[in-house]
DNA sequence: GAGTTTGAAACT
DNA sequence: CAGTTTCAAACTC
């Protein structure tokens, strides 16, 4: 197996794998496995990721993807001596391990052989090799949290719990060939996996937990995923992640992720494997095959259509900077040039495209979405609609999938698409951008509270700004790293995919007077994590905002305050007056007390109703602290007028933020990613900055190390547990998950660069 | 929906 | 770095 698979592997990874007769002899393959995968992911996923929408919301999310990788890793260390030390090493940051995963996918032929036969695939075989190995043996894993998890079925984890390890093992032994159809096949549809298909499932559960974990909105976009069979965005958010390393092979899989997600998202929700498979397997296998065209033929109507179908399960507009500026560069270098400097910088780095991407500039998401627009929903409207793109989907699927996609995955995504794939997308982006300002006009005021309505949606942010024309961050959209959509009510905007030098350039610019100006705010320090994963009931006070307040007139006790809108207690740092923070007032004293000053004050002010409502919620969450690993927002909140709902979270923003500084440093590339998602780094307590997130970052390399991410995952963990009220066994699952993986360290950390 | 308040962002 | 202005979200009516 080693020696052929590996070699079709390989030769798959480039642009041409398509073009390997192992490849098309998979492919011919390849349509044999839908059917069944679609059941297990579904279960897999309404089960382990039931989880309330407000604690997916939470930035901290991530973290728990982390832990969860890192648990799995570990757990596949012991479960699986064969991987080695540097895999673990891989594994550990949580780009790592994301690209692995993504390339385990891409290399699915690698994954099985080498996971299956890791024996032989140890030496010559790439390193994504291994790591995909890894990955297979992790997976079992994450299937055997989830299971453990209330919602999981049993049969199904049982069988994927028992699996575990073993299927993956199976897969191994499969002949790559299987695997790589067992691989398409799954990529393709999503739903079928086998469960002797172990190796793509894990892959998938795996992909699908690191988004959930990866970014509030991606947990709730892998919710609702995951309630319609997660697969397609999961995979997507996943391989995303994974890209990073080969972009010819990211390529291939943000295709097949693509088609995957689109497929499924679309079709599968409501409709059976079968119905999805017809439409998906024309997109995936011709997606699969596609994918390399694409990346040697852009903007092929295939192309098209697939990153169509793509955004179509997405949501509009993930863009991160890095994904505009990646397009541009796979743009410029293949027809031309180099629109930008800072693009053709950002994509020289690339030889590690990935980097390039990391740091990444670009909308790209958008772009993408634009790219559906064109194809055929296209509609900006349906794209950047969010509704629009969840026709069929319930309301509530919108905001996940759009969060999905533009939390964790769309930076990944951005990060990872391949030059190939980009250029088709590009091209479309462009036509699409031209649509989009056209859209950017239309509906004035739509706005702010579609959020609350739609419930968290944060990342789908709208904005309304008249002067800043969106480029400023002044404008939610741009701050967060996310192109102005239909649903602004924004003029003059300049934050659209037909601006994007524009919007680079000024990211650029405000970058170069505050590289942290897209950093997430709100950062959670290690301190937050280990005191959860200490103390369960205590609540992390370490989460606190990155500069601080300064706050006069509001007390801190409402959504002007950044450090109460991103649900954390103020610090040292803040310069507010007479704060009276409910999640931690500057003085250090508990939010608890904030609260019964609050309470007074409320009284006094007449609001005595919400006071009540946020001492229960407080008392609520102290009595589920114990239970609940505490962030500062935690579940009960979601009483209160959480302040994530609008900035604080901003997920995406700080996720594409991170991320599209681009061309600043590696480091924020670094910090971007592993904070986006999950938790934002600050200072423990107070003054974390930067160097903590660098560290932070470094640490990712190797999770465990890494632990001082946040305190998200105790709420994720945690409030799925509380909302679903679910079985014992989630919650002892989680709860174990976060102790043992306190943070989300890194998974995608920058430590590739 | 319009107007006010607020504090961050931007500017000087 | 501090002060002022600009800006848009948050909030109120």
């Amino acid at each position: 197996m080693d020696t052929p698979d590996r070699a079709t592997a390989n030769n798959l990874n480039p642009p041409k794998f398509e073009d390997s007769p192992v490849f098309n002899f998979l492919n011919s393959l390849s349509p044999i496995k839908p059917v069944k995968s679609v059941h297990i992911t579904q279960t897999f996923s309404s089960i382990s990721f039931s989880s309330p929408p407000s604690v997916f919301t939470s930035p901290h999310v991530n973290p728990n993807k982390e832990s969860r990788f890192l648990r799995r890793h570990n757990l596949l260390d012991t479960s699986k001596p064969k991987v080695t030390s540097e895999d673990e090493n891989q594994i550990g940051s949580g780009e790592e391990a994301l690209t692995d995963s993504t390339h385990a996918c891409n290399n699915s032929r690698e994954l099985d052989k080498k996971s299956g036969k890791g024996t032989s695939i140890g030496d010559a075989s790439i390193e994504p090799a291994n790591e995909h190995a890894k990955f297979s043996i992790e997976l079992p894993q994450t299937l055997k949290y989830d299971s453990g998890s209330p919602g999981y079925d049993p049969i199904l984890c049982g069988d994927e719990a028992a699996t575990g390890v073993a299927g993956s093992h199976e897969a191994s032994k499969k002949d790559s060939v299987e695997g790589e159809l067992h691989f398409h096949g799954i990529c393709q549809t999503q739903q079928k996996i086998d469960i002797t298909e172990s190796d793509w499932d894990n892959l998938i559960n795996n992909a699908s937990d690191m988004l959930i974990f990866s970014s509030p909105n991606v947990s709730e976009a892998f919710k609702d995923l995951m309630n319609k069979q997660l697969d397609p965005s999961g995979r997507l958010s996943n391989f995303m992640t994974t890209l990073p390393e080969s972009s010819t092979n990211n390529s291939r899989i943000m295709h097949i992720v693509n088609q995957v997600a689109s497929g499924s998202g679309h079709e599968n929700e409501d409709h059976p494997p079968e119905s999805g498979l017809a439409s998906d397997t024309d997109h995936t296998q011709d997606n699969t095959v596609n994918v390399a065209l694409v990346a040697s033929n852009p903007c092929e109507k295939m192309d098209d259509e697939h990153v169509y179908v793509i955004h179509r399960g997405i949501r509009r507009r993930c863009l991160d900077f890095e994904m505009a500026s990646v397009r541009r560069n796979n743009s410029d270098g293949n027809s031309n040039a180099s629109s930008s400097a800072a693009k053709s910088d950002e994509r020289n780095t690339g030889g590690d495209s990935r980097r390039c991407f990391l740091p990444g500039i670009g909308l790209h998401l958008n772009a993408l979405a634009t790219l559906k627009e064109h194809g055929g929903m296209k509609n900006e409207k349906s794209f950047s609609g969010r509704q629009a793109n969840f026709p069929s989907t319930a309301s509530s699927l919108l905001p996940q999938e759009h969060h999905l996609l533009l939390g964790p995955a769309p930076s990944e995504r951005d990060l990872e698409l391949p030059e190939n794939e980009i250029q088709p997308v590009e091209d479309c982006s462009q036509s699409s951008h031209m649509a989009s300002e056209d859209f950017n006009q239309n509906s004035p005021k739509k706005k702010r509270r579609k959020v609350e309505i739609a419930g968290e949606s944060e990342s789908c942010k709208r904005c309304n700004c008249k002067k800043s024309k969106c480029l400023k961050l002044y404008c939610e959209c741009f701050a967060a790293g996310v192109y102005c959509i239909e649903p602004c009510s924004c003029q003059d905007c300049f934050n659209k995919p037909i601006h994007e030098d524009t919007v680079l350039q000024t990211r650029k610019q405000i970058e170069s007077r505050n590289p942290l100006a897209f950093a997430p705010k709100v950062i959670r320090s290690a301190d937050s994590v280990s005191e959860i994963v200490d103390d369960p009931n205590k609540t992390p006070a370490s989460a606190r905002h990155k500069r601080g307040c300064n706050c006069k007139k509001s007390s801190c006790l409402k959504k002007y305050c950044e450090c109460y809108q991103g649900g954390v207690g103020c610090s040292i740092s803040c310069r507010c007056e007479g704060c009276k923070n409910a999640f931690g007032r500057k003085d250090g004293s508990a939010g608890i007390e904030a609260e019964a000053e609050e309470e007074t004050e409320a009284l006094e002010k007449g609001e005595v109703e919400k006071a009540s409502q946020k001492t229960e919620i407080q008392n609520i969450e102290d009595n589920q602290n114990s239970a609940l690993p505490t962030t500062p927002l935690r579940l009960s909140r979601p009483l209160l007028p959480l302040p994530f709902s609008s900035k604080g979270k901003p997920p995406r923003s700080f996720i594409a933020t991170i991320s599209g500084s681009g061309l600043i440093a590696s480091q924020k590339l670094a910090k971007p990613n592993i904070l986006r998602p999950q938790v934002k780094f600050e200072k423990p307590h107070q003054t974390v900055a930067e160097d903590e997130m660098m560290d932070i970052i470094q640490c990712d390399s190797s999770p465990m190390a890494c632990i001082k991410t946040s305190s998200p995952n105790g709420k994720r963990i945690s409030s799925p547990n509380c909302e679903l009220g679910t079985s014992p066994t989630r919650r002892g699952g989680r709860k174990l998950i976060l102790q043992s993986i306190p943070s989300f360290p890194s998974l995608t950390p920058g430590p590739h660069h």
